[in-house]
DNA sequence: ACCGAACAGTTCAGTCACCGAACTTCGGGG
DNA sequence: CCCCGAAGTTCGGTGACTGAACTGTTCGGT
């Protein structure tokens, strides 16, 4: 859908994942939910996207099974399914590349396993155990590429204040209490 | 550039690596790279694309290094470069996630390592040799998912005929003379 | 019960990327 | 010299994305 309209004369999966991602703002989103953002308000001020183009992206990732909505007693919140889950590779060698040729001031934003406190490789192997671990086992931090004066949403702000483990709550208010932690 | 107007505003290397590679297009052109295209004319019948748009994600993936425009002999030639080589684990990674959530009847392309004639895993993993192949080491053949009624541009017949090694010349005539094998 | 604020959207006019078709340019081959 | 194919460019029309304003619902406080 979207984005011109769709390659449906393609027999390729690549075409048809690109389909479901491939319209603009739609991988900046998921990226956001493995930071561990849930909420529409927060989506917004972190990607600076319109906020019908965010609605628009939600809905369809929510239709398509990559994220699931629910009705949570603080607001709305948008959570990955096992589907949404296994873009994470896709997502790490995307930006791998990312660090690798337009970051020329070094990686913004270092992967480690949290069980190994070793920092991945671009493959996203772990030289300590040798695992490919998942987005669940991993920490971000920022790295020495990063530009902090770029943004200052709350977002960024918590992201900026130490390593954060994946898919978990970035805000140290009690705003998804109940959830924390997973 | 395009597709709306970049991302400027996020200090991150996926939304880097999007501003390059997230035009309408752009990756699918860089997936008939890895699969040996490499004549505008090629591209545009096996995908489908409108010329002008073609033109432009040409020019601009040279322009950005991904590619190299060369004047062959027998036409011009567009080449991956190693910076566009380094793509392969990004490409992948979306196909093989196509291939689980949006091919219902099972996998439309099948790679495996040429070496140990094995089929890769999902995480492009050679579970004979224990190794990560790059492209220039993989072959591709079809799957049963594949629907051989959707297409019949030269591209496609070339990629039906059989097991096709990533990065050569499909072409049984003596298109690239002078260069097929690499 | 009333008020205001916050959240999660929807609506809408304007712009720009993409689409398809026609046109141009250049280099052989006959 | 003419014709053909490859590799583009040009151009009018459509629709996706943008930014700003508006709606509706649910809180918390008084």
């Amino acid at each position: 859908m979207g984005l011109g309209r769709g390659y449906s004369r393609q027999d390729c999966s690549l075409a048809h994942a690109l389909e479901a991602l491939g319209e603009r703002w739609t991988l900046l989103v998921l990226r956001d939910c493995f930071y561990g953002v849930r909420q529409f308000k927060d989506f917004q001020a972190h990607l600076d996207i319109p906020r019908a183009v965010l609605a628009d992206r939600l809905k369809t990732l929510t239709a398509r099974g990559a994220l699931e909505r629910r009705e949570h007693s603080n607001g709305v919140h948008y959570l990955l399914t096992e589907q949404g889950m296994e873009l994470w590779p896709a997502i790490f060698s995307l930006a791998q590349w990312g660090e690798r040729w337009l970051s020329p001031h070094g990686s913004r934003r270092v992967f480690s396993h949290a069980d190994c406190d070793t920092d991945l490789e671009a493959t996203g192997h772990c030289p300590t155990c040798g695992a490919f671990p998942g987005p669940g086992e991993l920490l971000v931090r920022e790295g020495p590429g990063a530009d902090p004066t770029l943004r200052d949403d709350r977002v960024s702000a918590a992201l900026r204040r130490g390593p954060h483990r994946l898919l978990t709550n970035p805000f140290p208010e009690p705003d998804y209490a109940g959830t924390a932690g997973v």
